[in-house]
RNA sequence: GCGCCCGUAGCUCAACCGGACAGAGCACGCGCCUUCUAAGCGCGGGGUUGUGAGUUCGAGUCUCACCGGGCGCGCCA
């Protein structure tokens, strides 16, 4: 256990008498905050500060600086009597209205560093949890490449799934292919005529159907594989084939920008596949079993009503096929029968009206707040001033490859990644190119380069004396104790993204990561005359070209050694 | 009309469960390379957190009303 953690259990420990000497009357129980230390907001105050005095003063209705008080000497004097805590920490203060202060000595910093050495890629990674976390993301219909918006959504889905990952979770990751219904049908109608059109250039193209480019070369591979097979066959016979043969190829190269981005999922779960397993018709009767379903107009609804949604929705038409919303919710149930705990969804904006019906659904099914939906807002294109038209209709909108293949996955990756999901974005093709000082990622990546670079300047004998971490106790310069702290940070920042599901967190993080070094760079010569002194600050290269390395990896960003 | 999201410096955005004097980047002005990568560092001006009330020891954060922007409200997906 962290000597932050042994701090915290003191406080919590303590808490109650603190309250109660405040308050002598006080009788009955009070629900009583868990005291959680957080750096400090003003180096004023000291390194570590909590409201916990002024918390629990609120449930017990009494003067917070009072039981502020109580409690700074409860744990002044554990402090005293243990020889750990006592090294570590200098001075315990009481301020404001009531904030608990902690200042922590150099030995504790210095401790940090050796930590971060010990533990690599596991330091801050908490034990393993073993809950279960399904995370849907990207999703589409597969009619055509990926596009802009799904690499918002997949670049902030895979940094939270690896964030989650990291915090302990067992989390698995899905992309449903929405190859069911009249999309799907629409699909293969395009396709049909796309493969007519290489006899006859003058084949109609249905009105409503798919355009773009990118379906000529599935005619193509169609026409390799089949010859004139479907020329002049009717609908009935090509309209299923034709939709499915559409859907493998598309969902193929779906996969590969994918994978090309940096994303890899689990589970590409077919929606035609859930029909075909008889998954919607158990799911339905599952809901019909709880009571939720009934019958009018001949088709078959779930009350939604009864899980505060506006009105009930159609599970089956009235001609007897099944609504998407009846493959969504058959899917959900599968993933709960898979024993997640939690299922995090991210949809589209236009998705909005779809949360609460699938909620309700979920709720019905017996696991009420188990489902999480995170809204991905729209994406803007710029190049420089000029905004780039991403209308679907023209069939001319810009893909996902064309964007990281004309910026860089990385810088694809940190700029989608680096607004909350829930704001617009705007993405500035023109800046995210740039290799200049305005571009946030490398100004990230410049950090772990210049350190690559320092390492490799090293002899051979001060590294291996600066991974014994031998001299740490010569770390006491401002812009190395800073860089420390920022180090020390990895753990309740990773925490925080992951439990409020903001992967853009990381970014933020990453940024005053890389201005701490940098600036330690600047205020500290590492390689000089004084071994001892440039051993300690080559360790402090080494944990930080870690944590660097580490939030880099957590965004699927990469972590270069010259740049 | 009803529901959801957003409104913070000139611009783009932060702000941990309600916590201390609301912070960064860009832009603008000034300075720093004979030493480890200047893709870097330092200093400076900038704010009635859309408006008005309420709850609280304390509100950008919670509640209500209003203003402005976006999205949704189908036996579409």
């Amino acid at each position: 256990m962290s000597i932050l953690q042994r701090l915290e259990q003191i406080v919590d420990a303590r808490l109650g008498a603190a309250v109660r000497r405040a308050q002598p009357g006080l009788n009955g129980g009070v629900a009583l905050p868990a005291a959680s230390f957080a750096p400090a907001r003003d180096a004023r105050f000291g390194d570590y500060s909590t409201p916990v005095a002024m918390q629990a003063a609120k449930a017990a209705r009494t003067n917070p600086r009072a039981v502020g008080e109580a409690l700074r000497a409860a744990l002044e004097e554990a402090v005293a009597a243990d020889a750990e805590l006592a090294g570590a920490v200098t001075a315990i203060s009481l301020a404001g209205a009531g904030f608990l202060n902690l200042t922590m000595a150099p030995a504790y910093w210095q401790s940090i560093v050796a930590q971060v050495l010990r533990e690599g890629a596991d330091y801050a990674r908490p034990a393993k949890t073993g809950r279960k976390i399904s995370l849907e993301f990207g999703s589409a219909n597969p009619t055509g490449p990926v596009v802009v918006v799904q690499g918002r959504s997949t670049a902030a889905g895979s940094a939270l799934a690896n964030v989650l990952r990291f915090c302990g979770n067992d989390v698995t990751v899905e992309w449903v292919q929405n190859d069911a219904g009249t999309q799907s049908e629409t699909l293969g109608r395009s396709l049909h005529a796309r493969y007519c059109q290489l006899w006859k250039p003058a084949h109609p193209f249905p009105e409503d159907g798919y355009p773009g480019d990118y379906l000529l070369p599935v005619a193509q591979a169609l026409l390799a594989r089949d010859g004139d097979r479907w020329l002049d066959a009717g609908e009935a016979a090509w309209l299923e084939p034709l939709s499915i043969f559409a859907r493998d190829q598309l969902v193929a190269d779906q996969k590969r920008d994918m994978h090309d981005f940096g994303v890899d999922f689990d589970i590409w779960q077919s929606e035609r596949e859930l029909h075909q397993q008889g998954r919607v018709q158990q799911a339905l009767e599952a809901l019909n079993d709880g009571g939720h379903c009934y019958e009018r107009d001949g088709a078959l609804w779930f009350r939604a009503t009864d899980f505060g949604d506006d009105k009930d929705r159609v599970l089956v038409r009235s001609d007897g096929r099944p609504t998407y919303y009846a493959g969504d919710t058959a899917y959900h149930w599968e993933k709960l029968r898979r024993g997640n705990e939690r299922l995090i969804d991210i949809w589209g904006p236009d998705h909005h009206g779809y949360i609460q019906r699938m909620k309700a659904v979920v709720e019905a099914l017996g696991h009420k707040d188990a489902l999480e939906v995170l809204i991905a807002q729209q994406v803007t294109l710029k190049r420089g001033d000029e905004i780039v038209s991403s209308s679907k209709r023209q069939g001319q909108v810009l893909t996902l490859r064309e964007i990281f293949e004309e910026v860089g996955v990385d810088a694809a990756r940190f700029f989608f990644l680096s607004r909350a999901l829930d704001s617009h974005l705007t993405f500035d093709l023109d800046l995210a190119k740039q290799q200049t000082q305005d571009n946030p990622v490398y100004y990230v990546q410049y950090g772990h380069a210049r350190i690559a670079s320092v390492l490799r300047k090293a002899p051979a004998q001060l590294l291996e004396r600066a991974r014994r971490a031998q001299d740490l106790g010569l770390l006491e310069h401002s812009a190395e104790l800073a860089l420390i702290k920022r180090l020390a940070q990895l753990g309740e920042r990773t925490r925080a993204a992951a439990h409020a599901r903001e992967p853009h967190q990381l970014t933020v993080y990453a940024r005053e990561l890389a201005t701490d070094f940098h600036h330690f760079y600047t205020e500290c010569q590492i390689l000089g005359e004084d071994a001892a002194l440039s051993s300690a600050r080559l360790a402090l290269c080494l944990a930080a070209k870690r944590v660097l390395a580490t939030t880099l990896e957590l965004m699927g960003i990469s972590a270069p050694d010259t740049m």
